[in-house]
Order: C-alpha cells, then sequence, then structure tokens
DNA sequence: GAACATTTGTACTGTTTCGCATAAAATAAC
DNA sequence: GTTATTTTATGCGAAACAGTACAAATGTTC
C-alpha cells in the first residue's frame, strides 16, 4: 500500500515536508493572516498543487493543525513515561512545550492551537473542534498519569485525578500565552517548576 | 478641560460607545480577519470618521487592547476586595473572568487579549507589547494580594506570592482558552473552583 | 452675517486576496 | 509508440481590501 504506483504525473514535492513548511508560516502569522502567496513561497508549491494535495486554506490550516496535535500527543506521551516517579513526568511535560514555543525568529510562537487557532475558534467550527478535541485530548492522557499516581501513592487518595490534570494543563495553556506574549525562557522555565510544585505537592 | 468647545463641526457619535462597537468586532473575528467594512458597519461610522477619529486600523484595535486592559484592572481590583477573605478573592477573580468571558452568539469569545491579541502578538511588536503588559500587570496586582496573605497568615511564611500569583493568573489564562475552544459553563466553574482550592490551599 | 475649522458621506484608487482555467509536462497502461 | 491520467506552471478574473480625495454639511469665532 506503500509504494502503489498511480498513474499520470508523480508528484515532484514530499506533501508532509510542505506540510511543515506551511505550519511555519501560520505559526508566525495565524491563519488570516497568512496568505497564499506566503504559504506558496514557504512550500515552493504553485498554488494550484497546494489546492490539489490539501485543498482550500482552511483545509491546509486544518491538516496542519491535526499534525501538530498528534505530534503534541506523541511528545506528550513520551514525557508522561510511567517508569518514572509523577514528579519527573509533569516536569518533562512542561519542558517539551516550552521547547516547542519557545522556537522563533523575531519573537516566541508559543504554542500552534493556542496560539492561532483561539482566534479562528468562535467564527470557524471546525477549528474550534479540533481545538476543543486537542486540548481535552491532552487533559485525558495527563488524568490518566495521575490516576496511576493515586493507585501508587505518589498522590493522596483525595486527590482528585481529572482536575489536577486540568489544572496541569492550565500551566501549559498559560506557559503557551506567555511565551507568545514575549516572556523570557527563564521566567517560563521558573512558571514550570512552581507548577510542578504546587499540582504534585509534596509527592516523592 | 472637559467642555473645550472645538471650533468646526463637531462630532455627531460617542468615540467610547463606537471602540466599544469596534471591540466586539475584534473580539469575535481577531485582528486580521476584521475589515473595516465590519467595524464600519458595527460603529456606523464611515471610513474617514474612523480614521479621523482612531487612526488607522491597527491603531484602532491598540485603542480597544488598552480600554480592555483597563476594564479589566478595575474588575481584578475589585475582586480583590482586601476586606475579603483570600480564597473569596480569587474565586472572585475567575467569576469575574469567566462573566466577561462566557458572552458570544455563536461561540463563547473568551478573552480580547488572550484570544486575539496572542496571534497578532510575534509580527506586530505594539501588539506584543500590550499584552506582555496586561499580563504582567495582571499578575503584579495578584502578587500584592498574595504578599497580604502571607502577613496575615493567610499563606504559610513558605509560600512564594510571586510565583503564586502567576499560577493563579494561569487557571484563568486557562479558562479563557478553553472558553474560547467551546468547554461548557460548568467545565470552567468546576475548573475555576479546583483552582481556587489548589492556589489556596487549605487557608481558611 | 462672513470667515474659518472640523466632521461627514460618497466615491475612488491601487493593491492584495483567493480560487481556478488552461495548457504543457511527466509518467503509467496498453 | 499511443493513449490515458495526473501534476506542474503561467496567468487570469472577480471580489475584497485599506486608505484617501473631495465636496457638502455643521459647527465656532469674529
Amino acid at each position: 500500500m506503500k509504494d502503489e504506483k498511480k498513474r499520470g504525473r508523480p508528484r515532484a514535492f514530499d506533501a508532509k515536508a510542505a506540510l511543515g513548511k506551511a505550519r511555519d508560516v501560520f505559526w508566525d502569522r495565524g491563519f488570516a493572516a497568512a496568505s497564499l502567496d506566503n504559504l506558496s513561497a514557504a512550500t515552493n508549491l504553485n498554488r494550484p498543487s497546494l489546492y490539489g494535495a490539501f485543498g482550500d486554506k482552511e483545509d491546509l490550516y486544518l491538516d496542519t493543525l491535526e499534525g501538530y496535535r498528534q505530534d503534541g500527543m506523541d511528545v506528550l506521551t513520551e514525557a508522561l513515561d510511567p517508569s518514572l516517579p509523577l514528579r519527573d513526568n509533569i516536569a518533562r511535560v512542561y519542558a517539551g512545550a516550552l521547547a516547542i514555543y519557545l522556537h522563533g525568529e523575531t519573537a516566541a510562537r508559543g504554542c500552534l492551537l493556542i496560539g492561532t487557532a483561539s482566534v479562528e475558534a468562535v467564527q470557524h467550527e471546525r477549528v474550534r473542534e479540533v481545538l476543543g478535541r486537542s486540548l481535552n485530548d491532552f487533559d485525558d492522557e495527563i488524568e490518566k498519569r495521575m490516576r496511576l499516581g493515586v493507585e501508587r501513592g505518589e498522590l493522596p487518595q483525595s486527590a482528585d485525578p481529572e482536575m489536577l490534570a486540568r489544572l496541569a494543563s492550565a500551566v501549559m495553556h498559560s506557559l503557551a500565552v506567555r511565551a507568545r506574549a514575549g516572556d523570557s525562557r527563564e521566567t517560563l522555565e521558573a512558571i514550570a517548576r512552581s507548577g510542578v510544585e504546587l499540582i504534585c505537592g509534596s509527592a516523592p
């Protein structure tokens, strides 16, 4: 199923790489301010090629969001490796997030979803759906680890895994916003440390 | 200084009211997707009147952000009334935030700054400056209350007021994002309650 | 009432926007 | 080699866009 030779002229570009370039454009400018000329220039693709491969601008944007969501989930599950202590897990989640957020030419880009999908969410239902689903998936993944923490005694029996997870996510959301607002790496790392402390309490 | 009659034809509109209407447009659509036609229609002002009163689109947007920031600070200081217990203060901060965030025709609008200024912050330095300053001002105001809490014994002497304030803000940032992502009022209120619990610990 | 100053409404300009039509190019099937 | 099929490249076209010129309208100052 991988090398099924399709008839007709073959593509002269790697769709996945093009999606990555398009993602950078959306990440810096947002959906509305990203023009097809910007996207065409960044991907080295003509407009018809973009349309042929991804559909219109909104489809392309949704594709980049989905890819970003998937990548983020991979980073998250790796950070939450259950063979490590809970405290380390949460610290790794924040470290992984900051590695993604603090990366930009002019200013840090923060999170693609929180930073750019939030604006469109009010008017574009499909964007709102992806954003909501992404946030929920993140919450759920962290919640699983919290439940495990209660079972293992890393957290008190009275702890509420669902709410702890949502608050752990909240710190990450704040890091995303603050990164884009121009906060320094030191500031963000300090918030992450304090967040771990507050969420994990005096867990071992 | 209030009624200095200027010569020439007087304005036929209230600039403050117009700014409020423009704010609604930016709140729903963001800066980039808000057209001058949208703004002109919402304010019932011709384009030349908009330009004459506020400058270009970016100037107008920055004006609405400043106004929103000021309004937000007023709500915040009122919520932080030091005659109330710390726990009530933080709960009131979140309640005040949600009252603002959960208000939209199609979907909740969240926070104007976090929801719409974040996108532009990367490329527009002036927007980034307002956003960063607003977040900092909020942090500082809450931090003052936290310091008072330590003095009064509402918080343990070992508490770090600066970091507690930033984490209290973090919960609010998350509420802003989640509101725009479509989360229900019940969900958001539950997060706010858990946030108060976590931040204020077992404070009286 | 005459001269001046500012706002308002209409209409315009030049640019940018998105999406597509059309034809040439490149490969598979026959 | 011929035909069928898909992707490229050029460039079109209609709409939306931000900002402004200009003249009419509406005040103040003298």
